[in-house]
RNA sequence: CGGGGCGUAGCGCAGCUUGGUAGCGCGGAUGCUUUGGGAGCAUUAGGUCGCAGGUUCGAAUCCUGUCGCCCCGACCA
């Protein structure tokens, strides 16, 4: 390809719409446009990309004998009410698009494929002899963000491989999914990237394990703990760990455990509390109250006990919630803190907010209009692990010192519901210390089990002759957030630096200058040779200075540049390595013999080959 | 939705406080010079100042409303 006609528009500026480098330098690099929030178009380099990591996920797919399909992206509501989850998906936060035919049918525009390819198999799968089997796709989806940002990182219509394995028993599922974990790292190995897989929690897609890999950089969304040895390595939101110990409470058990009155007046915050009267955080129990509301309207107060040193972890909140009510009440739709407006919503008496004890008598939600007149009671470990501690009074400007949870007649149900922290030591080994890195989700496995074949009666004849639900897996690649997080862990001052597997050109020659013929000759010359051996080479033709030649190609990333310069004359070309900008001087003679070996080497990627 | 910020030429911005009829850099076009690190000179095209009201002799500038976008939180590949 000429440069003349690729349509390339590079900026000098950064666009004011991008933050992070990988998002500003494909916007000035010209691989992407803004059309509206969260939605981009590709242009000719960035298609290029694409269908390159399009490739590698491809080919890896195949090798583990999974089929590729595609499959509507139009998908009617009726079978989202069959698995369950219409309601959760367009209501409230809820991220499908979703529209009305002229028929009056309603329909989604689809996120995820789970309900479709349930229904195929169910249909298409008869017997057990038919199984396992690996369907995947690669295609636009569609989800209506909350805030999308950061360029092709959440966009609200972005490229994703998805695949979903159908399997006769759960061992078998085990093995796909296995099997996925090892397609996935050489996917990113093959496209340069550096991912971690970390345990993950599995949101609304359901299921239990599941694995996410992410890419390692300091833009990324979320944050991973890992274990300095690697043996553990999760997202916070599952993260668990031992907290540090607590320090007894000097003075023990007062007034039988009932705790003694203490006067703390105005002091609402932990800190304040502990500051005033010289308590350790650790030493204290705090009380959160939230209200979960459930697609089905049950509207559920919950009392969290909490170590006054810990966080409250939502997504272990969440799941405690939906584990509990999921099969009687549907979907957990919000989450959410209870406040003086909600008080007041219900027709309530307002609550000594930071004088609150796990004590907390049901008779404050009496008369509620909406809402659960009882508590749902919860405690971390760390909390129920306390022998005595100072919590709240439930009165203003009063805690209770010295309290113990049977002399407060409390006996919750105790779950982990804490945040792991950087620093928290871990199960595996107490020896070793979690550590922060900043991740971007490339990749996402899970373990559904028979949640869809189940909702959708999807099910096939065993070898006893019986009839049985699917066991299921799911497994998603988000391919243009892949090419992004490539960008982001892959750039320098000048530009983009893509790992050559995924580059849209892997050479690109640039005559110093056209109007000298020798140049322009030897230039055209040694790219039709290139273009010959098989190598994706770009020809930098345009009139402009050399100068303005380098800094494109170095901007848009191309892993090698060959300079026809001065040494043309001399049959002497400059071979310019983008990574790391070494270069050698050698005779274009010998160009192809020591510039493709190297190609080919590099097209592996990371990993052997 | 809550909190912060911004809408002026294709892109990046100034002008607004203190109203006087729109400017800078980059980019585009043409010509000459230059030619290995985002060139120089000259000429030139391009803007209902987000939109709608209002105040005023006069509004990019002041007031009211409205729409859009970006950033921080909840969602996720």
């Amino acid at each position: 390809m000429r440069v003349s006609r690729l349509m390339l528009v590079t900026l000098r500026d950064d666009p004011a719409e991008a933050e992070i480098p990988s998002h500003k330098l494909l916007l000035r690099a010209g691989y992407i446009r803004r059309l509206a929030p969260g939605i981009y178009a590709y242009l000719p380099l960035m298609w290029r990309v694409l269908r390159k990591v399009s490739q590698v996920v491809r080919e890896e797919m195949e090798r583990t004998g999974a089929l590729e399909t595609l499959l509507p992206q139009l998908q009617p509501a009726e079978l989202w009410q069959r698995s369950g989850r219409w309601a959760g998906y367009t209501d409230g936060e809820g991220i499908m698009f979703h529209l009305e035919d002229r028929q009056g049918r309603q329909l989604g525009l689809g996120p995820t494929h789970e309900e479709v390819i349930t229904a195929l198999a169910g249909d298409l799968l008869r017997s057990y002899r038919q199984l396992p089997v690996n369907l995947y796709q690669i295609q636009t989806k569609f989800r209506d963000e909350i805030r999308p940002r950061f360029g092709l990182m959440r966009g609200r219509e972005f490229i994703m491989k998805d695949a979903y394995s159908f399997h006769a028993d759960e061992d078998s599922l085990r093995e796909t999914y296995a099997a996925m974990d090892g397609a996935y790292r050489r996917i990113f190995a093959r496209c340069g990237l550096r991912a971690v897989a970390v345990e993950a929690d599995s949101g609304a897609i359901g299921g239990s394990a599941s694995q996410e890999f992410m890419v390692t950089a300091e833009a990324g969304e979320d944050l991973i703990l890992t274990s300095p040895d690697g043996q553990y390595a999760a997202n916070q939101e599952r993260a668990v760990s031992l907290a540090p110990a607590a320090t007894p409470l000097a003075g023990g058990a007062l007034a039988d455990g009932q705790g003694e009155p203490l006067s703390t007046p105005r002091q609402t915050s932990i800190e304040a509390l502990s500051a005033a009267h010289g308590f350790l955080p650790c030493q204290v129990v705090k009380v959160l109250l939230l209200v979960a509301r459930f697609e089905q309207g049950l509207e559920q107060p919950v009392l969290v006990s909490l170590r006054g040193d810990q966080q409250l972890n939502e997504v272990k909140l969440a799941n405690a919630l939906a584990a509990r009510f999921g099969q009687t009440h549907g979907a957990l739709l919000a989450l959410a803190p209870l406040s003086e407006e909600g008080l007041i919503r219900e027709g309530l008496q307002c609550l000594p907010f930071g004088f609150l004890g796990p004590q907390l008598d049901d008779r404050v939600l009496a008369g509620a209009r909406q809402w659960q007149p009882t508590f749902l009671r919860f405690r971390d470990h760390t909390a129920a692990s306390l022998e005595t501690f100072v919590c709240g009074a439930n009165s203003p400007d009063e805690h209770l010192v010295g309290a113990t949870w049977a002399g407060l007649g409390q006996n919750p149900e105790t779950l982990d519901l804490r945040s792991a922290q950087p620093g928290d030591r871990c199960h595996h080994d107490p020896a070793q210390t979690l550590e922060a890195r900043r991740g971007i989700e490339v990749g996402h496995i899970f373990q559904l089990g028979r949640k869809y074949s189940t909702a959708m009666e999807a099910r096939f004849a065993t070898e006893a002759g019986g009839e049985e639900p699917f066991w299921m897996g799911c497994y998603g690649i988000g391919v243009s957030r892949l090419a992004q997080a490539a960008v982001e862990q892959h750039h320098d001052g000048n530009g983009i630096c893509w790992p050559l597997a995924i580059a849209p050109y892997e050479v690109i020659v640039v005559p110093a200058n056209v109007a000298d013929d020798q140049q322009r000759n030897l230039a055209e010359r040694l790219y039709d040779e290139l273009g010959n051996a098989g190598v994706d080479v770009l020809l930098d033709d345009r009139p402009e200075r050399a100068g303005v030649k380098f800094k494109d190609s170095e901007l848009i990333g191309i892993p090698w540049r060959v300079v026809v310069g001065r040494g043309a004359a001399d049959g002497r070309v400059e071979l310019v390595e983008r990574q790391g900008g070494g270069s050698e001087e050698l005779a274009a003679g010998s160009l192809l013999e020591q510039l493709v070996p190297r190609i080919q080497a590099q097209r592996c990627g990371l990993s052997e080959g």
